[in-house]
DNA sequence: GATGATCGTAAGCGTGTGTAGATGATCCGT
DNA sequence: ACGGATCATCTACACACGCTTACGATCATC
C-alpha cells in the first residue's frame, strides 16, 4: 500500500528506456526529436508544422531546427499547402520512412527484452494499462 | 501488437503525473526536486549530502541550493558529522516530516483517482509490473 | 608533521528549452 | 482593395540543467 510514487517509478523507468534508445538512435544519426518528429510524420496526415509541434508536443520554433536537419538528409519533405499556402505540409520520404522503420524494429526488439523479465499476464496487462492511461490523458 | 512505444506512453503518462503534482507541490512551496530531496530524506537514515545526491539522482552542486532553501524554511537540517566533519550529516526536522506528509497524502490521493478508472486486476498488475521494472534499473 | 584524498561549496561554461517580438508571405472578411 | 489575422521563420533573451574547475576544511596514510 506503501509503494513508492509514481512519479518516482516512471521516471525511473523513463531513463532506463531513453538510455536503451540512444545507442539505436545514434548509430542512425538520429536525435530523440528527431525520432519523435518521425514517428509522429508516419502517423498523422499531412500535418501542418503547426500540428507537428503540437502533436509531438515540441516548442514549435524548437521543430523548426528538426525539421531542416531531416529535411537536408533526405528523410522529410516541406511543400506549402495548395490549399493554403501559409502552411507548410511536411511529409515522410521514402528515406525517412525506411530508417524509421529501421529503428522502430530496433526499439521493439529492445523493449521486449527489457519486459521479458515480467509475468506474461503482468506484462499484457501493463502495456494494457499503460496505454489506456496514456490515452485518456491526451 | 504494433502499439506506441514504450517512451512516449511513460513521457505522456509523466508529464499527466506531474501536471497534477504542481499544485499539489505549488500549495506546500515546494519544488519537485525539493520534494524529491524530503521524500528521500524520509527513507534514508542519516544521510550525507553526496549519499543523498547519488539517491535522487541530483547533481551534487545543484543538490546545495535545494538544501539551502529547505533549510532556511526550517524543513531540514544539517549538522557535521561527529565521525567525519567533512561530512554534513541530513535530517528532516519534525516541519518537513509535517510538509512531507501532507503532500505525499494529497499525491496519494490524486493517484488514486488517475488510477480508478482501470480494471482492478489490470491496476494491480500495472503497479507489480511498474515497480518491478524500475526497481531492477536502479 | 607532510602529502594526498575527500567533502561541501562557489563560480563558470555549454546546452537545451520556452517566450517574445519582428518580418514576409498569405488568407479572410468587409 | 484594404486591414487584420495566421503561418513559418529568425533573433534575442532568460532560465534550468549537468558538468567542470577551484578552493578551503578535514581526514587518512606514511
Amino acid at each position: 500500500m506503501d509503494r513508492p510514487e509514481l512519479g518516482f517509478l516512471l521516471s525511473r523507468l523513463m531513463r532506463e528506456v531513453m538510455a536503451r534508445e540512444k545507442p539505436i538512435l545514434d548509430a542512425a544519426g538520429l536525435e530523440m526529436w528527431d525520432y519523435a518528429v518521425l514517428t509522429a510524420l508516419a502517423e498523422s496526415d499531412a500535418p501542418t508544422q503547426a500540428q507537428l509541434a503540437a502533436s509531438t508536443g515540441r516548442d514549435k520554433t524548437r521543430l523548426i531546427g528538426n525539421l531542416d536537419r531531416l529535411e537536408a538528409r533526405g528523410m522529410v519533405a516541406r511543400e506549402p499547402d495548395p490549399a493554403d499556402r501559409r502552411n507548410r505540409i511536411v511529409s515522410l520520404t521514402s528515406v525517412g520512412a525506411k530508417v524509421l522503420r529501421g529503428c522502430r524494429d530496433a526499439i521493439e526488439a529492445m523493449e521486449a527484452e527489457l519486459l521479458a523479465d515480467l509475468d506474461p499476464a503482468d506484462r499484457a496487462a501493463f502495456e494494457r494499462a499503460l496505454t489506456a492511461l496514456a490515452e485518456r490523458s491526451r
